[in-house]
DNA sequence: ACAAAAGCTCGTTTTGACCGTTTAGTCTAG
DNA sequence: CTAGACTAAACGGTCAAAACGAGCTTTTGT
């Protein structure tokens, strides 16, 4: 656990993954797993890395994560809208070992995750608010399954590449909005994209929010809205945040279904994601042009991304 | 951070970029990092070198602040407050993997997890609430180190031991109630104690965890009361809490700043827990003697646990 | 059969563990 | 407040184990 599992030499990814040591020396160097130097010439693989490698190549890692990952389920790809069905079930009846296995399996075949939550989380959990809505499912069992899903999240987060340096995303909801998962899939989104993210948590005051983005300058700030208190003093205090980025050269990105077209004319940001893929689309892009961030105009080119009329997860 | 820092041991150098402590020295004397030398010949490395050699290698340095962390200059073992006060400077500043040092640190020191929780965590959050409540900290400060704790709780999860059969607690915090942090303390303090867990979320209305007791029948129920907001409805709702965990055989366990002793006196229930500790000696003793858990007696006999007025975590 | 990928060999270089000795820092007694 | 005692950490040096690179052999897949 100590920090000096933080760098793996080319013997000891050998052993986990199960290949010889000229493997791995010959897959550094073409690139496929990005390696360090020491001072010396050695090798050195970053753990998070290996974790990457590992799914990106199939390679199941001995010991923990076999015994999590079996390969017993159905190597079938069905269909997002099964997926979802299935996950749907598994969280209403609160078997957090059959949804994570489920969210494992996509994310093992390589899907991404900003499809795994657009296409089966999200979905999930529309399914899940039909069954509510129709009482067959009591609410007790929705926040069960999503802090189940919110766990599994979390559990994600080894696997991802590592973030690149200087690239900080920050983003939370506000007053009143306690939805956390929208926001946990953002994070998670904008993390597989290679950010470092801090989520501020769930409703905060935007006076709050400003001050962090003054304190920590990120490259992004993510504002999801879920759910919606104060119409009026909103839009007056999201002014400030909108102003504040600008100030500080930060790219402003929200989503929800609180944000109606009506309200979002009524407000100036950056972009408006209504699914992950977008989100992701737009984190990428930043990436590849980074001029896009730069304070003039950050915030006066609105994006669109914003092609489908599916309601998003957000 | 303390002060101190400018200059760093070859020791603390090996941990941070992950090489031995000889690789280092030889460095040093090859003049691949530049040194300073006591009076007695100890190497000393500036900071700024080790950030300049970092970053001409490629090593990429998370962990600077979390291994800065050790000098500690002693491995005996140090008061509780001044590891709170530590862990509440980490979370101020957000720096999540100090913070997560310091738990895993203590953790692995076999400290129980509700000694951890009580004695650590909740003492930290004290200091974080006294810093914010004399504007020395802002609000997603504090925020940010809840979300940072949360992650690092779960962490732990898979280090407890297995779970017994047929032992199970649900919990969760009624309407309007969104302090996560209690209630994950409560369910990982149970966790320890070998129960099997489901934590429902927050902000629940007590209709609903009437139900989640009358479908899943645990041998616990958790409530944590931190923010209460409809005091009337809340001691006629609870009072079907109540009588549906007595109806299933199920110890409910309240806790929570919000349960002024005033307001206990109108509720009825198995326990009340100041701290973890309290919480933890009863889910143990629960194990040890479950005919306790009888249906009959379950109730009836109120137990204590409050022995100290320190206040506590929930 | 054949090309590409994986694994192996070998002489050289780098690394990391070991160990007896020295320094730094803390604690206690005078 | 200083002196001495004591412990943890750093020192220097040695040496076996491991990683390096380059070229060669075996396996795999079509």
């Amino acid at each position: 656990m100590s920090l000096a599992d933080a760098f793996l030499s080319p013997r000891q990814v050998a052993d986990v993954i199960g290949v010889s040591e000229s493997s791995i020396k010959r897959w550094c160097d073409e690139g496929l797993l990005e390696t360090i130097r020491t001072a010396g010439g050695h090798r050195k693989i970053p753990t998070g890395e290996l974790l990457h490698f590992a799914r990106e190549q199939g390679y199941q890692i001995a010991g923990v994560e076999a015994a999590l990952r079996r390969p017993a389920s159905s190597h079938l790809p069905q269909p997002y809208g099964v997926m979802a069905d299935q996950l749907a079930e598994a969280l209403l009846l609160g078997q957090s070992l059959t949804a994570r296995q489920l969210i494992f399996d996509l994310f093992w075949a390589k899907h991404s995750v900003s499809v795994l939550c657009d296409n089966v989380i999200a979905a999930a959990f529309r399914v899940i608010g039909e069954r509510w809505s129709c009482r067959q499912a009591d609410e007790y069992q929705e926040r069960r399954g999503c802090e189940i899903i919110l766990r599994i999240l979390l559990e994600l987060y080894p696997y991802l590449q590592p973030v690149l340096a200087d690239r900080l995303a920050i983003g939370a909801t506000i007053t009143g909005d306690n939805y956390k998962l929208p926001s946990a899939m953002a994070e998670l989104t904008l993390r597989a994209a290679r950010y470092q993210t801090q989520n501020l948590g769930t409703s905060l005051p935007i006076r709050s929010l400003v001050r962090a983005v003054q304190d920590l300058h990120p490259q992004i700030f993510w504002l999801s809205v879920s759910h919606l208190v104060e119409y009026e003093t909103f839009i007056e205090e999201f002014a400030m945040l909108a102003a504040a980025c600008a100030e500080s050269g930060t790219v402003l990105i929200v989503g929800g279904r609180a944000l109606t077209a009506e309200l979002r004319s009524k407000l100036v940001y950056s972009a408006y994601c209504d699914t992950m893929q977008q989100l992701n689309a737009l984190a990428t892009s930043l990436i590849r042009s980074p001029d896009s961030t730069s304070r003039s105009e950050s915030l006066t080119r609105k994006q669109s991304f914003n092609p489908t009329k599916k309601r998003g997860p957000f």
